[in-house]
DNA sequence: CCAGACGTTGTT
DNA sequence: GTCTGG
DNA sequence: CCAGACGTTGTT
DNA sequence: GTCTGG
């Protein structure tokens, strides 16, 4: 399978499915996690950070992005980031770029889709958690995460004020290393990408419906139709 | 001490 | 579990 | 993030 | 306006 050799994984816990374009909180994921140090496994992870402690999984559905500047301080999330940080592969993502038109008194909501230029996926930089009801032991165990968000770099600073943390190649064994405790060695890792590995182009905004979904969604849209 | 939250983005 | 607010 | 709902009683 | 669901 083409992410489990693009990220070195040894081990492939999930099934395959199709890709999604268009994710919603609470679905599934892929994620590469080490649960012990070098050993990589490729697992489905839900969209919401379920901490251990939950007395359900409501919670999740707002642990969707973690704030990089506050990780280590946040209840929600300093356990997994001492010691569940994960990889979360994406093709890109989508951020909405506010676009006032002439004689409307609203402005225009343009999604824009944001890519490697290499065309390589993007590495998310994201934190992961187990929970069990503890209503039912016997019940399943179920792996969430979160992602991490940072400020905009260059490129994306006219789009949105924040974006994902995307790590490089050469940062992945420091993030993933469930071993390493150094912030010295994990906080210059949280910075936004450099503007050269990225591209945006506008893409229709059926994006916005949570219920589209396909590859047709990054289809690139023409000029004429930015402003419908 | 106990109770209650535990989060982010964007918009007004 | 752990932090904050009262 | 956007889209879409915005409610209760009583029954299974 | 504000919350929920996807």
């Amino acid at each position: 399978m083409l992410l489990a050799e693009r990220f070195d994984v040894d081990e492939i816990a999930t099934e395959a499915h199709q890709p999604d374009y268009n994710v919603a909180p609470r679905a599934s994921v892929y994620g590469i996690v080490e649960r012990m140090p070098g050993a990589r496994v490729l697992e489905s992870l839900r969209w919401g950070l379920v901490p251990s402690w939950a007395k359900d999984t409501k919670i999740g559905d707002r642990m969707i992005n973690a704030r990089a500047e506050t990780l280590a301080e946040k209840p929600a999330y300093k356990h997994a980031f001492a010691r569940r940080r994960c990889i979360l592969p994406a093709d890109g993502f989508y951020e909405w770029r506010l676009q006032p038109r002439q004689g409307a008194r609203k402005a225009h909501k343009q999604p824009m889709f944001i890519h490697r230029r290499d065309g390589d996926p993007l590495a998310f930089a994201g934190l992961w958690e187990t929970w069990c009801d503890p209503s039912d032991a016997d019940g399943p165990w179920v792996a969430s995460c979160v992602i991490v968000t940072t400020r905009p770099n260059e490129m994306l600073e006219p789009i949105h004020d924040r974006m994902p943390v995307v790590l490089g190649e050469d940062a992945w064994s420091t993030w993933l290393d469930p071993e390493n405790h150094d912030l010295c060695r994990l906080a210059p890792l949280l910075v936004p990408a450099p503007s050269e590995w990225l591209e945006a182009y506008p893409v229709s905004t059926r994006v916005n419906k949570a219920s589209s979904n396909g590859p047709d969604l990054v289809d690139p849209i023409e000029p004429e139709t930015l402003f419908q």
